[in-house]
DNA sequence: TATTTATATTGCAATATTACGATATAGTAA
DNA sequence: TTACTATATCGTAATATTGCAATATAAATA
């Protein structure tokens, strides 16, 4: 036990609990918030940025970059991040089929 | 080490973070789609439903609930559980920033 | 009251995450 | 080549999560 039964879940339930579960800690969503704001960035400014060590922040951004919401391009011997549309993509069109369901059953609750 | 460092984060992010972490879960994205489809029901629907034990279940529902996007309400001995959409609102706000930012710096990644 | 039904809680084992110091890797510049 | 800069990886400790059997709680019913 305390490994996640993730084959007895669909495909896109699966998918999704991936991005969310990457979003699900402060220190990535700030690293995202910081992207959006400064379009691209090196590690190294998110490192003066948040209030955690270099090792740490490699290892935040590889979170996000494994699951799809961030892009990593090597720039001389620094690696350029920014935001990587597709996985945002996925998100949206999650939220969105919530809000139709919601839309339809407002007020409708137990 | 090993926690996560919620005080060196704004309120905002720690609140988004504790939201998406909550979604962060194959069986919890299943439980938010289960009831968005039949708008309310009970555990035990819920445990008929998943591949997992009606305890782990139990369990995976006061995180939904904890983070605010369930709610249960006490019927007769059964809980009636239904989607929060003041937890859904406030995710949605976060992506409707990240969606005018990526609108204004299209194709301008690194 | 005793039984059944529905859910929560406890306790525990397995696994995953978070964080960082030390170190490795790889490109740049002197 | 040597030093510097930027990032990743390794190793490890602390903590959190996942899952379930056993049990507790609480309302409904016989």
């Amino acid at each position: 036990m305390g490994a996640t039964k993730s084959d007895h879940f669909t495909d896109k339930q699966n998918e999704l609990a991936i991005l969310t579960k990457a979003l699900g800690h402060p220190a990535r969503i700030a690293i995202i918030e910081y992207l959006l704001k400064v379009n691209a960035c090196i590690c190294g400014d998110i490192v003066n940025e948040l209030p955690l060590s270099q090792p740490t922040v490699s290892q935040h951004l590889k979170e996000l970059k494994n699951a799809g919401l961030i892009k990593g391009n090597i720039e001389g011997n620094a690696i350029c991040y920014c935001i990587n549309e597709t996985g945002f993509e996925k998100i949206k069109v999650f939220f969105k089929e919530i809000d139709l369901h919601l839309e339809k059953r407002k007020n409708e609750c137990c």
